[in-house]
DNA sequence: TTGAAAGCGCTAACAG
DNA sequence: CTGTTAGCGCTTTCAA
């Protein structure tokens, strides 16, 4: 059985107060009183129940972590199993603890009123801006992985995702290609959206004239019927010689979609895609890839939502990463044997 | 302010144990008070605390995950993150929660230690076998995925590695090849030994001799003075046509060191490596690697820790699951123009 | 079928 | 500096 706060201050002949004094180094209390209970603890193996600890503050020392949509499944994509290292270092630099809100099957919005009204956790990060509006109501400080519709009035953690798809789309431009295509992208997520900006803007400052049929979602990856809209877009007679993918999956994917109608990677087509994975790093060829700091971007959130919970004042609304582009294989110089 | 049992129970006109007994269905209460009870509940969006409700009853529904070593590190290999997938996913089938030990710097015993002493946790799931041994005193049912050196005494979840082993090394037998190597082999491992020991199995079984100057660690990859040992043991003439990997990151960095001295994989050596990682998949060549199945590794962890804290009879101390192999292009037929 | 009372383990005034 | 008291929100005998 384990022993309680009782147990301790009987053996100590003091009251449970005093117990409690020591523990928690309460400054009211002598030094040596404070050092013989606690090593009456420690012989006796107390350790305060949390629970009831939580109890009477109203506050424990969890921070709920939300994963998008069929919880589980997203932990395939290593961009999750990253950011949850980042979450995991600021969590316990902290010494919070972090409770996986993975309901399967229901909604990201169940799986945050579960965590929330357990009572469990006193703040939240949701990896996934598209839940970003329940983060308005959750009922306890929430940040937002991610740039959500509702931003502004709430608190997250993100890249610039314009300029990185500028900057993504602007390497491809000094490499000397103008015909770029953009691939993957879904106006449900504001990443993509983000970064389509940031790629039309590159193109305008370089003077070329956006098409609007260069912009292609990733399902023109998936089977028969929709890679022939793909190959038809590179069988035109001015095709694209660079693609800038929302993903190092799609890059792959493309690339493989690509050989089947005769052109190769970077020979006939240049690639720069996003998450620097390591499929990418050793895909052939590997990928030049935007590596977007996963890793920071969970820390980042981690410590936003800690300083959120302790009330910290002036914490800013948004926190934005920086990215690198891990220069590889993938895309190289225009050359016209392009044709 | 959320609402409390009392406010229901007031708002009902009832008492507080009447709005207890509503809300779990307990049979001592008319159908219709629950009905009203619950209905009212809901309206005024009250949720029992679970904090309040584990004080009194001694469990929660939270079962704590620890990573081996530098927690949040070990995240890094794509085989945890689909344990975790998988823990996940029985966890949220039987409604259970996660709370992820990561205790950084600090050794999985104290990690251990923090989330039992928290009273948070009613079950433990220890991602390292390594740590096995803290199973059996850990004050709350463990289980272990992977076999720990004190694997009788506690529960587990694991891959027959032996049987894995033997498959792998036979693989490369039916090829033809009968020169090989077996790398990334360390004793503080229990995974690398019973695969070794598969490995020699495989020998005997097809009258090879074992050469006990071909089992080596992984350090044979780290740098220069290292890799002169795995060098020298591949410019022997009768060098190894075959390696055994213990894991593709291994396989892929032998692929690298090879390449270095001249010899290509897989026209000179063939290699087969574990774990079925998406670098591997990519990697040029793509890694014929054995799928241990860490998802099904964690869900049956899982399940096997609930079924303990439901204390179920006769729970199995071991339970191990299929793993296969998935054939691509590292490994190929053994043919004399290999020297 | 319902209510009253006691208590899970701990903390936080308030006294002394 | 230390003890007393009350109570966090809920469950659970035991009575009614």
């Amino acid at each position: 059985m384990k022993s309680t706060i009782k147990d301790v201050a009987k053996a100590a002949g003091v009251s449970p107060s005093t117990v409690s004094r020591a523990m928690h180094n309460n400054p009211r209390i002598s030094e040596e009183m404070r050092g013989k209970i606690r090593a009456l603890a420690d012989e006796m193996g107390f350790h305060p129940n949390q629970m009831a600890r939580s109890l009477v503050n109203r506050k424990t020392r969890i921070i709920g972590i939300v994963f998008p949509g069929a919880a589980t499944e997203s932990l395939g994509h290593p961009f999750y199993p990253k950011v949850l290292q980042g979450l995991g270092r600021a969590a316990s630099e902290r010494r919070y603890q972090m409770l996986l809100g993975m309901t399967e099957g229901s909604s990201s919005q169940d799986s945050i009123r579960d965590l929330v009204d357990s009572g469990y956790v006193s703040g939240l990060v949701l990896l996934a801006a598209e839940d970003g509006a329940a983060a308005i109501d959750a009922g306890v400080p929430t940040v937002v992985i991610g740039r959500p519709r509702c931003w502004e009035s709430c608190y997250c953690v993100d890249n610039d995702n314009v300029e990185a798809g500028r900057e993504a789309t602007d390497y491809l431009i000094r490499l000397g290609h103008r015909q770029l295509l953009l691939l993957g992208y879904d106006k449900q997520y504001m990443v993509t959206v983000d970064r389509r900006q940031g790629y039309e803007k590159a193109l305008e400052q370089n003077g070329i004239v956006f098409r609007r049929d260069w912009v292609v979602p990733s399902r023109f990856l998936d089977n028969n019927t929709d890679q022939e809209l793909l190959w038809s877009l590179f069988r035109q007679k001015e095709r694209p010689t660079g693609v800038v993918c929302m993903d190092d999956a799609q890059a792959i994917g493309l690339t493989s979609s690509l050989s089947a109608i005769g052109l190769s990677v970077p020979g006939d087509v240049s690639i720069v895609s996003f998450n620097n994975t390591e499929a990418g790093r050793y895909h052939n060829p590997p990928l030049t890839s935007m590596d977007v700091n996963p890793g920071q971007l969970g820390y980042e959130a981690m410590n936003m939502v800690l300083d959120l919970v302790k009330e910290k004042a002036n914490v800013p609304h948004l926190y934005q990463v920086p990215f690198q582009m891990a220069l590889r294989g993938s895309a190289t110089e225009y050359r016209e044997t392009s044709y």
